[in-house]
DNA sequence: GCCAACGTTGGC
DNA sequence: GCCAACGTTGGC
């Protein structure tokens, strides 16, 4: 089991869309390295939804249900995407300014590197934002 | 194959 | 709206 953090604007692709489609594809990923995490995914992997721009906050929890395949929305074939669920909202959601104040969590790759897109996130961050963000 | 120029992302 | 950081492109 592998633990995850996938990124969108809400302006584009919100949280309560995503909670209202319950399974939907993440597309539109255009970035290697994001791309290599993408396929990395296993059914059953558990993802963190973080909203960029507005809010800069972690709004929910996302599930893996189906490992990467090639994005329909990329005419060159390169890209993938894979499809993700719904699973809880925060209770309370966790900024990325709540995240850069704790040592725990100064050094996760959503500090490090803000515009990967997709990002690695370690059992302990995992369970320190779930525990922050008011979820067993 | 190097690197400067450019475009995009995302925090502030 | 600005700008820093990063990725990509293209000239050499």
């Amino acid at each position: 089991m592998a633990y995850w953090l996938v990124k969108s604007e809400p302006d584009t692709w919100s949280w309560s869309q995503h909670v209202k489609k319950g399974v939907d594809a993440w597309t539109g990923v255009r970035n290697h390295q994001a791309k290599a995490h993408l396929n990395a995914m296993k059914k059953g992997d558990l993802a963190f939804y973080y909203h960029s721009n507005e809010g800069k906050e972690i709004v929910g929890v996302s599930e893996v249900v189906k490992e990467a395949y090639p994005d329909p929305n990329d005419k060159t074939g390169a890209f993938v995407c894979v499809d993700l669920k719904a699973v809880e909202p925060l209770k309370t959601p966790v900024t990325l300014a709540t995240i850069k104040a704790d040592k725990k969590l100064a050094d996760m790759v959503l500090v490090k590197n803000s515009r990967l897109s997709v990002q690695p996130v370690t059992a302990d961050e995992w369970k320190a934002i779930r525990k922050m963000g008011g979820l067993k």
